[in-house]
DNA sequence: ATTGATGCAAATGATTTGCACCGTG
DNA sequence: CACGGTGCAAATCATTTGCATCAAT
């Protein structure tokens, strides 16, 4: 958090309320937003900020390392305040995004390795399937 | 090919030269074409084409499921004859884009599954790195 | 005071859509 | 000859950019 305004100061950059509500904001969901959904978050608190301005943040988030951006093939971008490279886990029942340990990141880089002469630097998983309670609801609907 | 007209003609779709043609460039190349590749790689035999063909037929085929689209972090999509769900390997280098056996997926399903509650029922894997052509380049650059 | 950040509006670029005309079945 | 397909141009939609103004350092 504090270290946060650091690392912007340290690269030179200003902090502003802007940037201070949208880091807020994506350190403090697990749902994964899209540049709009922060956008629509924060227009209560700010009611005269710019899409663009979450656009050019979130940008910026992504070069110093901050946040990483999510594609899970949907028409925008999701972004992620968890940059450690871990696989994703996307309900195709009602969206939500789930991370998945890095532990077992490992475990599957271990076995591509086996596969390939590429020398990995980096990888983007997503799982698709239903998740816990849109299983439930599909079990139920099917049982009547 | 053959049973492709067949396909077609089966869901009610008619045979026309431009979706064959799409159809042909799709099954003869290993390399992942966009949609834009698609267009200009036929302009020559077909120069009244429209860019708009290539889409529509693409999303057909992707319907009717003949090819898969993927995603792998460029502006547009690429497209893929091979429907079997496979994970990809994407040199960071030339951007070309290689198929992992689908083998592999299998073992890398179980992994997850070890891991998950979700009821798993697709996935897009993508693996960067350097091809084994661009990592003998970087190796005899670190030599010199 | 500087210089980077913001907000607005206009630009971009991939993809989609509407529609009149054309060719397949 | 009927109806789906094609080509063109205009429309979308997420994201980016230019620029004048504003505020953090």
């Amino acid at each position: 958090m504090n270290d946060i305004l650091t690392i912007l100061k340290q690269n030179g950059l200003k902090v502003t309320p802007q940037r201070l509500a949208i880091i807020n904001v994506l350190q403090n969901t697990k749902e994964h937003p899209s540049a709009e959904t922060i956008y629509k978050k924060l227009s209560a608190d700010f009611p005269a900020m710019s899409l663009a301005t979450v656009y050019k943040t979130l940008e910026m988030l992504k070069n110093i390392g901050l946040v990483q951006e999510l594609n899970v093939g949907e028409g925008s971008f999701r972004y992620d305040a968890n940059v450690k490279s871990h696989p994703h886990l996307i309900c195709v029942s009602c969206n939500r995004v789930d991370d998945l340990d890095e532990d077992v990141l490992k475990d599957l880089l271990k076995e591509v390795n086996k596969h390939t002469d590429y020398l990995l630097t980096g990888q983007k998983l997503y799982f698709y399937g239903y998740c816990p309670e849109c299983k439930k609801k599909i079990k139920q609907q099917n049982n009547e």
